[in-house]
DNA sequence: ATGAAAGCGCTAACAT
DNA sequence: ATGTTAGCGCTTTCAT
């Protein structure tokens, strides 16, 4: 490692440590003459500053952290939260913010990270994605004054946050079965411990009212996000004679597909799949899946942004946005 | 964020600085009575050590990196990385290291971005994965005397590395497939700037040669490790005449599947499919893909382990080792 | 416009 | 066994 500190551009370019920091830092009192000849010593000796140092000496860190906090297994299987993580990086690279990644594996290590994670010095503000309703993190955040943005909406009116209109989406895709006529629409939630499972079965219901349809409660049957859980739903749905189903998820409409195939049921004649998220397994579906699709990239790279606007500009008020979604009809709906 | 420092610490346990740091990193002249009395108050007040101040002070901050030097995009169709991911933080997590994550987009941001990882004295380590064969990345890591651990073999003798036996994992395929029989074997390469593409490339042509067939150029196809390159290559390879494929990944695998569904072509009877990883996506096939399994988990927990061993002892001699893959037999290879 | 000097929170000699 | 002190590399008053 490269032992090149202020000082030692300092000298090589013939000022005090001051003057270097200052030119690093584009404060203005520099003349350009001396700010050119400094700029070319640190170009060509390659010199970056210490962050730990600067951190130290009261300066951001320009690291922030983001906490998943999702059991790690079920988190990677749905390609969601690495869209998102892409999301975020890719706003992250050009500010030049180092991105920490917090994930756990058990509800105890979730535990005993969340202190460190809260007291930690180390990251100028955190993302966090994931959180169950009454996931502790958030209230402890609050408490502790940690800058923070949410990635889904949360009901504390302090809490910043960004979230897809999920309630809007559910409501677009079942509305969208309604009028390919479809009868007996089901539906799969995700894992209920998450608020976009909550929303989106709101949507579901909702479009099913606002069209009179009445609610058949056997109709909606309880998955938690993961492949495998739709599969065993959709078996469940089976003999509930129904002729849709809106799927919480892509990753779950995959499965409750796989079901259908296995029992021998078409898709969509017999039964139409809407899904959510428009993440690729929705191409890889045979046939290709219509689903809803939400800006995850897009909300990673707003949460990087939000969160350095209530660094710079404090979190008040609350920044809340919902972004819209989009209904993109390919053929497990079949048409009109 | 929290206001407490050694010294409030030292103030509240009645002692100096220097003791509670003592206690704080496990050194071993402090009186159990006293070492009982600040641990306490560290309990009570919720302590943390700054890790900036830390690393300044010549320690270790307790973070490493992540570079994964793949754009990002391609990156996270593949469940391979998100895997890796979960195995690094699982060994993170209880060793109270905190992991960064360096993704990128495009190549001019990784040019960018290497300068300021390499001297980022902030991580006292580094873990690279993805790393294309002539990626510039680890020679600059060498040369700046940077910690690190290599994902994936390196033929520079000082690089810290560990990777599958891909030449054998692909061996075990082929010959698995010889054994069953079939004559006509081909071939869907990863993308062959990376090192696990060519070994893979590389046991496909031993195990021809080792069972006396000989090798038809025409039916190795170039992909790219996306299930589209897959796709496509399949197409071509319909033409052929051929009677199985290995293909390079899982991801790949359901690719040149949705191909060869799509030309109606059986699978195993008509064609046999192997591919390699071992990933939810194998399961996800119809039917399920007979497979490489590699232990890319526990890869990525070794990784930690030993990044930390090199920096502990030095990384001479360089630590190397490739871990055993597993045949996998499921449904795509038919029975012999 | 620039330099000198203090100090961020910590560790590691060096005293005692 | 414990306290004192000198930095680590940087930013930031405060002088000049």
């Amino acid at each position: 490692m490269s032992r090149l500190t202020l000082e030692t551009i300092a000298e090589l370019a013939g000022v005090s440590r001051s003057t270097v920091s200052r030119v690093v830092n584009n404060h203005v009192s520099v003349r350009p003459e001396v700010r050119e000849r400094v700029l070319s010593v640190i170009e060509e000796t390659g010199y970056q500053p210490d962050p730990a140092a600067r951190r130290l000496a009261g300066q951001r860190a320009n690291i922030i952290g983001l906490v998943i906090a999702e059991p790690a297994q079920a988190l990677f299987a749905d390609p969601y939260f690495p869209r998102l993580i892409q999301g975020i990086t890719q706003a992250c690279n050009p500010l030049e913010l180092t991105l920490s990644l917090f994930l756990f594996h058990t509800k105890e290590e979730e535990a005993s990270l969340y202190p460190k994670i809260i007291r930690n010095n180390l990251f100028d503000g955190l993302i966090t994605a994931g959180n169950h309703v009454d996931d502790p993190l958030v209230p402890q955040l609050i408490e502790n004054d940690v800058p923070f943005v949410a990635i889904g909406r949360h009901e504390h009116p302090d809490v910043n946050f960004l979230d897809t209109d999920n309630v809007a989406g559910a409501h677009a895709a079942v509305t969208h079965l309604i009028r390919l006529g479809r009868q007996r629409i089901a539906h799969i939630t995700g894992h209920l411990n998450n608020r976009s499972a909550q929303d989106r079965q709101q949507g579901y219901l909702n479009a099913l009212r606002d069209r009179g349809r009445t609610v058949d409660p056997a109709l909606i049957e309880i998955g938690d996000y993961t492949e495998a859980s739709a599969y065993e739903a959709m078996h469940r749905l089976l003999t509930k004679g129904i002729d849709a189903v809106f799927v919480a998820s892509d990753s779950m409409a995959l499965g409750a597909m796989r079901a259908l195939r296995e029992a021998n049921v078409t898709v969509p004649d017999e039964v139409a799949v809407v899904g959510f998220d428009d993440l690729p397994p929705a191409l890889l579906a045979i046939p290709p899946l219509t689903t809803i699709r939400q800006p995850i990239r897009r909300i990673g790279a707003l949460a990087v942004e939000t969160l350095l606007d209530i660094m710079d500009n404090g979190s008040k008020p609350a920044r809340r946005v919902i972004l819209p979604t989009e209904l993109v009809v390919r053929e497990t709906s079949g048409v009109g």
